[in-house]
DNA sequence: GGTTTCGGTGGACAGTCGTACACTGAAAGT
DNA sequence: ACTTTCAGTGTACGACTGTCCACCGAAACC
């Protein structure tokens, strides 16, 4: 049987590769502790190269975390993608919303671990990087609402505040999943908890008025 | 002119008073970065103490971290005191809660910081104890709310989540105060934003009603 | 007044840290 | 075929890490 892929891997796949297992290791190590208490030579050591060629790859550890900032949002995107897909007017689109962030919390384990963790205790630029990369969702989130039954009457204003505590809500659902991980049972009654809160702001939201 | 308190300083008392030093130090150190990346020699220096001598208040730098939480939340408990103090069906509650919660944290910032960072990211037991702290912030919350007039029909159940998403989103608010330091503007635009999503959620409860 | 307690000292240790420097060898470019 | 590029190597450095140990001196105790 002949190996589909074998052709002996141009140079820049192999630098690909090995900033790519860079970047799993950063993955992989700041999950206990922080971005910000690991080594180069630690992410070096378990890539399985000299610490000095890291610098082949990255400037420094903080350039490596606002690559993994940049990826990890990238991935998040694609969620959002997932939850656009369909009716936006559907009448579960509480279920849907929230039961697409529980896929992705799973599927995406490491990479919602790493925002969460870094979004408060990250490098400054990281940080910047993660806040930044969060708003943008709130903004595109308000523009959905405007395109909702019912927002006809609001402003601008409150379509963002309202936006901005979807986006905290779900933030912590999302924290809170992480921290009970393999425990079935806790996770389906935050799950629940996050459905009955999206449902009260939608109530809340749909009974509001904005400010002349 | 005599000096009030010089009397030359009892051996519990200068204990005490390194044991404080060490406290302040660590949250100094711990602004910029984490408590896992700041070292125990680096809050020996900035104390003025001889590394070693760390030993005789902690047994480690966790252990540092599990008193930080506990100074934290004691100062906590006194704004939670401020708000319940007062009439707890004035109407403009509102106000008077997100205002209690602004003033102390400018008043308290450090805590709020440490708090904020290390929930997220400290060493397991201190995620843990902060954890715990903040779930009993829910339950009196709740008990709080249970005490409101129109939350007669409320089953416990929704008393608690109402309370988790009240507490999330102003866990969220303190960290965008911290976040906005030293820019008076912008912080009061996020108090202002506090304000319409607490009445938001506080629309939402008042027409919700609880599953038989 | 003699003894005990104990917060703090100072030196030494085996590791780890980031980074500088000169290098190799194979792929890429010509 | 000859040269250049460059991901990865190996050594070496001074600085910093947590912790062990013997020690001090003044307050606390009896």
């Amino acid at each position: 049987m002949p190996e589909p892929s074998e052709p002996p891997l141009r140079r820049v796949e192999r630098k690909e590769r090995t900033r790519r297992a860079i970047l799993d290791a950063a993955l992989d190590l700041s999950d206990e502790s922080t971005l910000a208490a690991i080594s180069l030579r630690q992410v070096a050591k378990q890539v399985g190269i000299v610490p000095t060629a890291f610098y082949r790859h990255f400037d420094s550890i903080d350039a490596l975390g606002l690559a993994l900032v940049d990826e990890a949002f990238a991935s998040l995107r694609t969620m959002i993608r997932d939850i656009r897909r369909g009716d936006p007017a559907l009448a579960d689109i509480v279920d849907r919303s929230i039961g697409v962030l529980v896929d992705h919390v799973h599927l995406q384990r490491e990479h919602f671990l790493f925002i969460a963790r870094e979004r408060a205790a990250g490098p400054p630029g990281v940080r910047e990087a993660i806040r930044h990369q969060i708003e943008l969702f709130e903004r595109e989130l308000a523009a959905d609402l405007a395109r909702l039954p019912g927002t006809d009457a609001w402003s601008d204003e409150d379509l963002r505040v309202l936006s901005n505590l979807i986006v905290t809500a779900m933030v912590a659902t999302a924290e809170s999943i992480l921290s009970v991980a393999g425990r079935p049972d806790e996770e389906k009654q935050i799950v629940e908890q996050a459905r009955t809160q999206l449902r009260m702001v939608l109530v809340g939201a749909l009974n509001w008025r904005s400010k002349p």
